[in-house]
DNA sequence: TCTGGGGTCCTAGGACCC
DNA sequence: TCTGGGGTCCTAGGACCC
C-alpha cells in the first residue's frame, strides 16, 4: 500500500477563505468616491520609506507586489494612486467576515486579518450531501452579500492543499481538490508557491537541482533528511504530497504583542530614542491592558541605519501591564543595545511576550527578591488613565516623564544600565 | 529602488536542576 | 575530584507569512 494516497473515507473537509486584495478592497469600500474610483490603487507606503501593503489586481499586471518599496511600485506603474492603510476599517471588516463565517462553519480559525480556515468535517449530513465545492461557492456568495467583501476559497482534505488551491480560485472564485487527488494536484506547483518555503530555503533547494514539487516528490525521504535536516526533510516530503497534519484550531491564543516604528529619518540621539521608546511602551501596555494580559518578557528591537537588526529581552517572574514598568525594562534593554553598538537607528520596537492572564507569583516579592517593577497602585492608575483616553482621546493625558528626567539629568551624566 | 508592521515558529547554546 | 544524561527555561537570531 502506498502512503501517497490518503484514504477518502473519513477525510477532512477544509476550506480557506481569503479576502481578495483585502486592504485595497476595504479602502475602496470605505471611500467609494475617492479610492473606489481608481482601478490602479495601491495601499500603504506612508513617508518616504514605506512599502506597498496591498496592490489592486490591475496594478499587479505591471509587476507590482506587496512588500515592494512604494517608489519602485510607482516607477513600474506611474499612474497608480497611493492611499494610506485604512486600519480601523480593515479590522472592522475582518470581524464582520469572521462573524458570518462562524454562522456557516462549526470551526473557524483566523490565520491573519484576511484569511480564515474552516473545518467542515462532519457536516455532510447537516448539509444534505452538498459537495465541498458547492459549499465553498455558497459561502463565497453569502460573505459577499452580507459584508460586501469579495473572497476566494480553496478546499481539500488538508490545510496545505486548501491554501495552495486558493491561488487557483482568485479572484472571487472557488477551487476544491477532491480527496485522493492531493499528490497529483501539488505536483504542478513550483516550490516557491508552497507556504513555508521562502527565499532562503528556495536557494538551498535550487542547490540540489530542485525547483518544483514534482522534482522533490521523486527524491527519497532519507535523502531529503540528509540534505535539509530530519525535521525540514520530513516536512518537505509531506508537503509536496499535500500531507499536512495540522488542525484547524479555533482557539485564539495570542502569543505576543508588539509595536515598532521606522523613523522618517535615522535617529542617533539617546534622549530622542528614549522618548520614542516610551511611546511604543505605552502602545504595547495599552493593548495588554485592553486584553487583560500581562507580559513576563519585554523585548526591544533596533534596526540600525545599515539594516542590521538586533534584539534584547528580559523575563520577569511576574507579568507586567503598566506603561511605566514596561518602559523601565525596555529602557534598560535599549541602553545595553546602544552600548554594544552606537550608530544611527532606523527602526525601534517594543515587544511583549510570555503573556499571562492573571497575576501569579506576586508573593515572591516577600522573599527579598528584586523590588517589584509594578504595584497594584500602578495598575489602578494605568487603568484609570486608559478610561480617560477612551473618553477624551489620547491627547487628553500624555506622559511627561522622559521630558522631565531629561531636563534634570544631562545625557552624559545619566546612569547606564549595563547588560 | 533600498528594504513596513504585525505576527508565528524553529534552532542552538547556556544555565540550572535532578 | 571527576563524571553522566535529561528536562526546562531563557536568550538571540533567523526564516517565513500576510
Amino acid at each position: 500500500m502506498s502512503k501517497d494516497r490518503m484514504p477518502s473515507q473519513g477525510a477532512k473537509r477544509i476550506l480557506l477563505v481569503d479576502c481578495d486584495s483585502f486592504f485595497v478592497q476595504v479602502a475602496q469600500l470605505e471611500d467609494p468616491g475617492g479610492a473606489g474610483k481608481h482601478p490602479l490603487l495601491l495601499v500603504g507606503g506612508r513617508s518616504g520609506r514605506g512599502v506597498i501593503t496591498s496592490a489592486s489586481y490591475a496594478v499587479r499586471e505591471y509587476g507590482v507586489r506587496s512588500g515592494m518599496p512604494t517608489a519602485q511600485a510607482l516607477k513600474l506603474c506611474p499612474e497608480a494612486v497611493v492611499v494610506p492603510v485604512p486600519r480601523g476599517a480593515v479590522v472592522e471588516r475582518s470581524r464582520a467576515v469572521k462573524a458570518v463565517l462562524k454562522e456557516l462553519s462549526p470551526v473557524v480559525q483566523a490565520a491573519s486579518v484576511d484569511e480564515f480556515y474552516l473545518d467542515l468535517t462532519g457536516t455532510e449530513r447537516m448539509l444534505r450531501g452538498e459537495d465541498l465545492a458547492a459549499t465553498a461557492d455558497r459561502i463565497r456568495r453569502v460573505v459577499r452579500e452580507r459584508t460586501e467583501v469579495a473572497v476566494s476559497l480553496g478546499g481539500g482534505t488538508q490545510r496545505v492543499v486548501a491554501k495552495v488551491a486558493t491561488r487557483l480560485a482568485k479572484p472571487n472564485g472557488v477551487h476544491v481538490v477532491p480527496p485522493g487527488d492531493e499528490a497529483a494536484f501539488m505536483a504542478r506547483f513550483r516550490l516557491e508557491e508552497l507556504p513555508g518555503i521562502g527565499p532562503a530555503f528556495l536557494k538551498q533547494l535550487a542547490g540540489k537541482g530542485l525547483s518544483t514539487c514534482a522534482d522533490v516528490a521523486r527524491v527519497e525521504r532519507a535523502w531529503l533528511s540528509r540534505w535539509f535536516g530530519p525535521a525540514r526533510g520530513a516536512w518537505l516530503w509531506e508537503r509536496v504530497r499535500g500531507i499536512d497534519a495540522s488542525e484547524v484550531d479555533a482557539r485564539d491564543r495570542r502569543k505576543s504583542i508588539s509595536s515598532e516604528r521606522t523613523f522618517f529619518a535615522d535617529v542617533d540621539d539617546d534622549d530622542e530614542l528614549e522618548r520614542r521608546l516610551l511611546e511604543l511602551s505605552c502602545r504595547v501596555g495599552g493593548q495588554l491592558r485592553a486584553k487583560d494580559l500581562r507580559a513576563r518578557t519585554v523585548t526591544v528591537k533596533i534596526r540600525d541605519h545599515d539594516f542590521t537588526t538586533r534584539q534584547a529581552g528580559s523575563t520577569q517572574t511576574a507579568g507586567l501591564e503598566t506603561d511605566r514598568a514596561i518602559f523601565t525594562v525596555a529602557a534598560s534593554m535599549l541602553h545595553g543595545l546602544r552600548h554594544r553598538r552606537k550608530t544611527p537607528v532606523r527602526l525601534l520596537g517594543v515587544g511583549a511576550s510570555n503573556l499571562v492572564r492573571q497575576a501569579p507569583a506576586e508573593q515572591l516579592d516577600f522573599f527579598g527578591g528584586e523590588a517589584a517593577l509594578e504595584s497594584e497602585r500602578d495598575r489602578t492608575i494605568a487603568r484609570a488613565v486608559d478610561r480617560i483616553h477612551d473618553r477624551y482621546g489620547r491627547d487628553a493625558l500624555r506622559p511627561a516623564r522622559v521630558l522631565d528626567s531629561r531636563e534634570e539629568t544631562p545625557p552624559s551624566d545619566r546612569p547606564r544600565t549595563s547588560r
